[in-house]
DNA sequence: GGCGCGATTCCCT
DNA sequence: GGGAATCGCGCCC
């Protein structure tokens, strides 16, 4: 699987998570690969974005959005929860990613259940997500256009998308960044 | 130094 | 449909 490269990431963050919609995320530990297809994303923007962690500008936890596009910027919510996200921006905007909210599995779908303790869903969320692929803080910042642990590769081609206000957030909502694999 | 709450998930009713 | 779990970050005092 080729991974993509890092001209993917150097546009809109609406724009990448489009294009990311049927691209493959994949995830090596101890030998075993875990891989799915990606299905679900959101778009998260600048200072531009209230429902951004990067509106109120450069902090410890977000600094990541402010770095090499195509890296990861995991984050800790919840007291329990870790999510995903992969910087994007434009050259002008000075920071943005995009949310891996849900795949369907290909490779290594009963490692990624075990990882859930024996659940059956691990495409339908982002927390989810990351539990399934053992995807935490030791991520933070790891460049995802090559193929090492965790990367993001080409995928099958998907016939449509549709758009949505994000999920769980109380700002930015009339914006259409929640995409999904219709 | 203290406090409120979150880009969530799970389990109960 | 609602509440608990659980804690680091971010903002205010």
């Amino acid at each position: 699987m080729t991974p993509l490269d890092r001209a993917f990431y150097s546009r809109e963050p609406a724009a990448v998570a489009r294009g990311l919609l049927g691209k493959r995320l994949a995830r090596k530990i101890d030998g075993i690969t875990m891989s799915g297809v990606i299905i679900e994303t959101e778009a998260y923007g600048s200072s531009d974005d209230p429902a951004s962690h990067a509106h109120r500008g450069m902090t410890g936890r977000n600094r990541a959005m402010f770095g090499e596009v195509g890296r990861a910027y995991v984050y800790f919510t919840y007291g329990m929860h870790y999510c995903m996200n992969v910087v994007a921006r434009r050259g002008r905007s000075d920071a943005g990613a995009v949310l891996i909210r849900a795949i369907r599995p290909e490779l290594g779908a009963a490692q990624m259940s075990k990882n859930r303790n024996g659940r059956a869903a691990i495409s339908d969320g982002p927390a989810k997500l990351t539990q399934a692929m053992r995807i935490s803080a030791e991520q933070y910042g790891e460049d995802l256009t090559r193929r090492g642990a965790l990367y993001i590769a080409e995928g099958p081609r998907i016939r449509s998308i549709t758009a949505s206000p994000r999920v769980g957030i109380r700002r930015g909502t009339d914006l259409l960044w929640n995409f999904k694999v219709k």
